[in-house]
DNA sequence: CCACCAATTTGGTAGGACCAATTTTAGGTG
DNA sequence: CACCTAAAATTGGTCCTACCAAATTGGTGG
């Protein structure tokens, strides 16, 4: 490590630098319509380049976090109204645990759009979905079995299912959902009964998909949910719900 | 075309320079999983900056349009299924005009969403909620009886019932649609019929939120969007889908 | 043929220098 | 004093050059 003048114990650049930004925002106590300092000032009191702030804030940008005015400032936007949806997503990633309230609000919302998806699947699925789904079931037999973690199946297979919508909007929507859920899925997976159980209960939604019985797909799909929900209810009020 | 090395009519920087990466793979007949030139190189060729480069990828990386690999390149990912919807109302905002069929899965989509939204409101809704909602509704009337535009009204009210919801995640989603559909609405409510038309149809939505009447409520909001998607699918049939 | 090392390539970052638009300030005028 | 104007400071937007670190590549020697 030699001498660099300044010594970092990490480059505090990159995606990190996003989640700098919204902490200051946070740690100031900052409210909606509030401006952040000036480009060069803020880079210096975060310690990065000018050029590094700019990214971050490009893309905290694009997702409604922040507006940027020119030749005025950077500006906090309503995060709980005006931001977007990703912006949970990328915060997430960057290692925001979610709280109990944003789970149940992800489910409410995942919900409706898995019915929809399957809603629409039911009239429009094509042989081809079908044999995709297929399978990624046989492939969800093989890792259950083989006593590993099904999440990746988990997820080839909602997707497989948004697809059969042929609805490119749902699609890129419930994809964030399983972005935003990965790691959480990946905890609920660990455990080979729930594992088997899932799978089981892709199957019969598969098979309700086949027959086009979009009544009986739904029932099956809200019911899917409503696991998943009643899960995360249990694991967060008497987990990590302590602050 | 002149030699061009540099023609540039306009500074090609900004917000613009997103809708360039766009257009270069699209000409470029870019898939999924193809790599772009090197930063130095593709920003050479473009006509601007690295740094104004670096800006518009990072911002296309979380959007999920294009995936960053460090040390080895940017590359496309697939648009269709990976891409965030934040993307769409990027490109959206950037000018791109939607097809018919975007506008059919945008409306599939939003439709369970609303739906959602006003059931959640008609168990949780507060009383201050009311009162926003019928400050809107008379806002609307004000503007329908002054024969202006009733479009900001019309997002509010869809904003507000969305926020009586309780429900953060479907606030966001539902705003991205609203940012995403405006200017289509905004023409749309250029016809003082339909506005008066959609302000008495908001109306009858508070009333059964008032009353807490879920199933009324769900139903008002089904044929609300079931008009919209009546219009635009024939708006667009024999419209602008002459390419 | 394979292991190993050096040059090249590539993204990541910093910092300086301008530009243009805006805001603020200072100055001069009625 | 009030008012208008012009200069100066502020601020975002862009470009450029120089490095760094990691990965790739291409020899080269065992």
């Amino acid at each position: 490590m030699s001498t660099t003048s300044t010594m970092r114990e990490s480059p505090p650049t990159g995606r990190a630098l996003i989640r700098r930004v919204i902490d200051f925002a946070r740690t100031q106590n900052y409210e909606a319509g509030d401006r952040f300092p000036a480009e060069r000032l803020f880079a210096e009191r975060l310690g990065v380049g000018r050029n590094a702030l700019r990214e971050a804030l490009a893309t905290l940008e694009s997702l409604r976090v922040v507006e940027l005015r020119p030749n005025s400032g950077v500006y906090l936007r309503a995060l709980a109204s005006e931001a977007s949806f990703e912006a949970i997503v990328l915060l997430s990633e960057l290692g925001a645990t979610p709280s109990a309230d944003e789970v149940r609000e992800t489910i409410e919302v995942r919900a409706p759009l898995e019915r929809q998806a399957i809603n629409l699947a039911c009239t429009r699925r094509t042989d081809e979905d079908l044999a995709s789904l297929d399978r990624i079931l046989a492939d969800t037999d093989r890792v259950v079995a083989a006593g590993g973690n099904i999440v990746e199946c988990d997820q080839a297979f909602h997707l497989a299912l948004a697809g059969a919508s042929h609805n490119s909007v749902l699609v890129r929507m419930l994809n964030a959902f399983y972005c935003l859920t990965l790691a959480r899925r990946r905890v609920f997976f660990a455990d080979p009964r729930r594992a088997s159980a899932s799978a089981k209960s892709h199957r019969a939604i598969v098979a309700a998909l086949r027959r086009r019985d979009a009544v009986r797909a739904g029932q099956l799909m809200d019911k899917h949910m409503g696991n998943a929900q009643h899960y995360w209810k249990e694991a967060l009020d008497d987990g990590a719900a302590h602050p």
